[in-house]
DNA sequence: ATTTATAGATTACAGGTGTAATCTAAAGTC
DNA sequence: GACTTTAGATTACACCTGTAATCTATAAAT
């Protein structure tokens, strides 16, 4: 349950996108977009072990890696706390500073919609 | 656009509840709620000014500090971070996340189809 | 079998953060 | 005017973070 930082969640978002894989399967994965050194991706993943995030088979010589945390509920968690922190935990107001920043497609709008129907099936 | 620490974005928050305010309407304020050492709340509120975030005018003996960052902008600006890291950008599969997990009350939904009907008829 | 490459473990190190305590100067009190 | 209180400034200090470099043990190569 410690905090994850940021850079070691890109780390943990890599393995999430493909797992079990081994250290170089994760650094080449991040190198597609950043170019972290690959001593630094070690350090990461090793923090990642520390703080229980992921976890590891031996493999041979090296480990094979997979995720304990679902990112589902991870995402879920920091979804809410920052909703708590900054709506008083009501998630219309953010979509509302969505809408004003222009920052609502309308493929946003037709899930919203969907997801409202369903909801009212339900709920209702 | 330094970033603002969990403990910092308390204090700012308060500040931004009312404001202007002294150090000692801060202290007072956050101690509803949390008990931080005064000491504490003043280190904050320093480094919110070495920030940017806050400044103030000379009052007499203490300051009167006031938001040089609007609540809007920030709340808009850490919204779209998350939403960005977390779901690509779109804000939908956030919601949808908040059904999910039962987050999501009947007045959230209401809110959800105005601001919807209000997009569609700035939008269509 | 000896040398070399490599995986992970350990160490490094500066800057940020949470959480204050101490210092300093000015304002209030007697 | 001397003493005390208090506001903000400065200093403290351990732990976290980003970003690696070095150490160590084993596997691969010759």
């Amino acid at each position: 349950m410690t905090e994850i930082s940021k850079a070691e969640f890109e780390v943990l978002d890599a393995l999430w996108e493909q797992h079990p894989a081994t250290a170089s399967d994760i650094i080449e994965r991040l190198n597609k977009h950043k170019s972290w050194h690959d001593k630094t991706v070690k350090t990461l993943l090793s923090r990642l072990v520390k703080k229980k995030a992921i976890d590891f088979d031996k493999q041979q010589r090296s480990y094979l890696y997979f995720p304990l945390l679902e990112r589902e509920s991870y995402v879920v968690n920091e979804s809410k706390s920052l909703v708590r922190r900054l709506f008083e935990g009501r998630v219309a107001p953010m979509v509302a500073g969505f809408a004003e920043a222009d920052s609502l497609s309308k493929q946003d709008v037709d899930e919203l919609k969907a997801l409202i129907e369903k909801w009212e099936k339900d709920n209702g």
